[in-house]
DNA sequence: ATGGTAGATGTTCTA
């Protein structure tokens, strides 16, 4: 059952339907996994969704802020939802692909602006849901599972436009790389979109505030797409769509997929 | 050191 899996952070699902349609009506990924839908569940748009072969979603939602959805082709089995670091947000969901891998949905804390969590609450609420995303996950020793989502942090120094120039800016500082690094390691997971494309930039987010931001390309790599080592091996041909950075009224995030031969 | 843009909501917060 080969299947092809995207992550993309929509920024309101509901003022992007004909975005999230046209993804799916070019691209057509088996799995597509949503983050910042900024709408209660009930709200999604799923009857468009629906016409166009995802019959299938899970979705976690609140009004006006986070929200995660998983809308699939295939059908799914509801997991249920982790509120790390007990924040009431909706950043997490996970599923079944009835009878293949558990989906794991994640929308990290952004962090502030200011990357000290003494002077900036939501710096430490991040790393207090990263150390329990590691805790999590050495418990639960996932297998078959694959996690995608808007991780807010760029580890590598490839994975932003000016590695140097990047250090004291929260997504890139290294108390968020090793707190990344460590839940990463804990659970396993390896990093696809960099087994299949391990050299030079990539990035799958350019600010709003750029107006130049092809041109300019000061992009960072938030979004990621990890599998568990048992199929790891069976994931191939990543890719970042950056044109859609460049559709009329985007995202300022671009989707990521990765296809898996199970 | 600052401001630049965008979305949901509502007279501001979050990213």
């Amino acid at each position: 059952m080969p299947f092809t899996l995207a992550t993309w952070n929509i920024n309101s699902v509901r003022l992007r339907e004909a975005l999230v349609a046209k993804l799916m009506e070019e691209e057509a990924p088996d799995v597509l996994c949503l983050q910042e839908c900024k709408s209660p569940v009930d709200k999604i748009p799923t009857e468009r969704f629906r016409e166009l072969g995802y019959g299938h979603m899970v979705a976690r939602g609140q009004k006006g802020y986070n929200g995660v959805a998983i809308l699939s082709k295939l059908p799914l089995r509801d997991l249920g939802d982790k509120d790390f670091a007990a924040l009431g947000h909706a950043r997490h969901v996970a599923a079944e692909i009835e009878g293949g891998p558990v989906v794991h949905n994640f929308y990290v804390p952004a962090g502030g602006d200011k990357p000290d969590r003494a002077v900036n609450e939501k710096f430490g609420q991040k790393l207090d849901y990263l150390s329990e995303m590691r805790d999590w996950f050495r418990d639960e020793a996932p297998r078959n599972a694959i996690l995608v989502g808007d991780l807010n942090i760029a580890p590598r120094e490839d994975d932003v436009w000016d590695h140097k120039k990047m250090l004291k800016v929260v997504s890139h500082t290294p108390v968020e790389v090793e707190s990344l690094g460590a839940a990463q390691e804990a659970g396993g997971w390896v990093d696809v979109t960099r087994k299949d494309l391990p050299e030079g930039q990539l990035y799958s987010w350019w600010s709003y505030r750029s107006p130049d931001w092809d041109a300019a390309d000061k992009g960072r790599r938030l979004d990621h797409v990890w599998a568990t080592p048992d199929i790891a091996s069976a994931a191939h041909s990543s890719r970042i769509l950056r044109a859609a950075r460049g559709w009329e009224k985007p995202s300022d995030h671009a989707p990521v997929f990765a296809t898996f031969d199970l």
